[in-house]
DNA sequence: AAATCGGGGGT
DNA sequence: ACCCCAGATTT
C-alpha cells in the first residue's frame, strides 16, 4: 500500500482537534525562551534551522547569537568572507552547512533582493534547504501549514499514533509528512510544528519519556498500551572505522608554524589543520621522504607530544602528534603556509586539531 | 537505499 | 559503549 493510502487508516478514531488544542496550548505556555523565537524574521528562522540540523538547542544558542551579531542580515552574510563564516561555525560541525547557507543567501540577495522566498519551489532550490528546513521556514516564518519532520517529530508521532515503521528508512519520513498534512492546525501551523518538536525535546524523550507530564497523554496510543518504550522502531547503524594519522608540529626559524588547508569538498572542507600523514598508506620510516615529495621540505622527526583519538559519525581518527625540525628545502605546496603562533586562532580549525594548539607553547 | 558529513551530551 | 540530536547531499 502506498504511504498516502495508509493515512486514513492510521488516523481512524484519532481525535485530531483535541490533539491540536492540547499540543498548541501546552506549547504556548511551556515553550522555552530561545533567541530565534524573539520574532518571525525569516532570516533568523533560516539560520537557526540550519544550525539546529543534527545539533542540540543548547549547543546552538551561543553560535546563533554570535552569528547574528557578525552577520545580522542576508546582505551582511552574502558579502562576508567564507573563511570568516567558517570561523563563526568552528566547532559546530557539518561545515558544508555553513558554505551552503552562504551560497544560498547570496542567491537570495541577487535574485530576490534579500527577501527569503515564501513558497516551496523557490525554497527547495536553495543549497542546504531540504524537506525539513523548507517546512520549518514556511510554517514558522510564514505561518503556512507545511510539515517539518525531524527526528523529534518521528519519535513523538510514532508513539502517539503507534506507527511501527523503521524511522531509519527514508520512506518513513514521507509517511509522517503525509500524516501531518492531515493533522496540522491551519489556525497555528507554527505552534503546531514547534510544539511537536518541543514535546520531543522536553517530554517525549528517546529514553524514559515523561508521559505523566505529557499534555497529549490522553491521545497517545503507545501510552495507552504501555508501549512507549518500544517506540520508535529504528535499525542501528554500523560502527566507525579507525584511521591512523601522524600530525606534525613544524616550526621554522622565525617561530612560525606550518598549517595546511583541507580540500574544499568532503570531510572538514576548507578548514585548516596541522600537516597530517596518513599512516595507513605510509610506513613510519618513510615519513620524511613522503613529506619531502608532498611539501618540498626535508624534516627530521622529533618527540611524540600527544595521542589524540577523535570520533566522527562514520570514522575515528587516531592521531599521533609529533614535533619535527626542518633541515632544508622551501615550501612548495599551494594549500600550506607558515603562520605566526599568535595568528593561528584566526583560522578555522576542526576540534581534533584545536587540541594540538596547546603544544605550541 | 546507503554512505557521507561533526561534535557533544545523556545513559 | 551506544544512542541521539529542529537533516541534506552525494553515491
Amino acid at each position: 500500500m502506498k504511504k498516502e493510502e495508509r493515512v486514513p487508516y492510521i488516523l481512524e478514531n484519532f481525535n485530531r482537534q483535541a490533539f491540536q488544542n492540547q499540543l498548541i496550548e501546552w506549547f504556548m505556555k511551556e515553550q522555552r525562551i530561545l533567541p530565534w523565537r524573539e520574532n518571525q524574521d525569516p532570516y533568523r528562522v533560516w539560520v537557526s534551522e540550519i544550525m539546529l540540523q543534527q545539533t542540540r538547542v543548547d549547543t546552538v544558542i551561543p553560535y546563533f547569537n554570535n552569528f547574528l551579531e557578525k552577520f545580522p542580515t542576508p546582505e551582511a552574510l552574502a558579502e562576508a568572507d567564507e573563511q570568516a563564516v567558517l570561523k563563526a561555525w568552528e566547532g559546530l560541525g557539518y561545515y558544508s552547512r555553513a558554505r551552503n547557507l552562504q551560497n544560498a543567501v547570496r542567491e537570495v540577495v541577487e535574485k530576490y533582493e534579500g527577501q527569503i522566498p515564501d513558497n516551496k519551489a523557490k525554497l527547495s532550490e536553495l543549497k542546504g534547504v531540504g524537506p525539513y528546513t523548507k517546512g520549518a521556514i514556511l510554517s514558522i516564518a510564514y505561518d503556512q501549514p507545511e510539515p517539518a519532520v525531524d527526528g523529534n517529530v518521528m519519535r513523538v508521532l510514532s508513539r502517539i499514533l503507534l506507527v511501527e515503521d523503521d524511522i531509519a528508512k527514508a520512506s518513513t519520513k514521507k509517511l509522517f509528512e503525509f500524516l501531518i498534512h492531515d493533522l496540522i492546525s491551519y489556525e497555528d501551523p507554527s505552534s503546531f510544528n514547534q510544539g511537536l518538536m518541543e514535546l520531543g525535546a522536553i517530554i517525549c524523550t528517546p529514553k524514559s519519556p515523561s508521559c505523566l507530564l505529557c499534555p497529549v497523554q490522553s491521545e497517545c496510543r503507545a501510552f495507552q498500551e504501555g508501549r512507549e518504550s518500544e517506540l520508535p522502531i529504528k535499525t542501528s547503524k554500523k560502527k566507525q572505522k579507525n584511521q591512523p594519522y601522524m600530525a606534525l608540529l613544524i616550526e621554522n626559524d622565525q617561530g612560525e608554524v606550518l598549517i595546511e588547508q583541507r580540500p574544499s569538498n568532503g570531510l572538514l572542507a576548507s578548514l585548516w589543520q596541522y600537516p597530517m600523514v596518513p599512516m595507513s598508506d605510509i610506513q613510519k620510516k618513510d615519513i620524511p621522504s613522503w613529506f619531502y615529495s608532498e611539501f618540498g621540505l626535508e624534516i627530521e622527526l622529533g618527540n611524540t607530544v600527544d595521542q589524540i583519538r577523535h570520533v566522527f559519525s562514520h570514522l575515528i581518527w587516531n592521531m599521533e602528534v609529533k614535533k619535527a625540525q626542518i633541515q632544508t628545502g622551501h615550501l612548495e605546496k599551494s594549500n600550506t603556509k607558515f603562520v605566526a603562533k599568535e595568528d593561528i586562532l584566526s583560522y578555522p580549525f576542526p576540534v581534533s586539531h584545536q587540541k594540538v594548539h596547546k603544544h605550541l607553547k
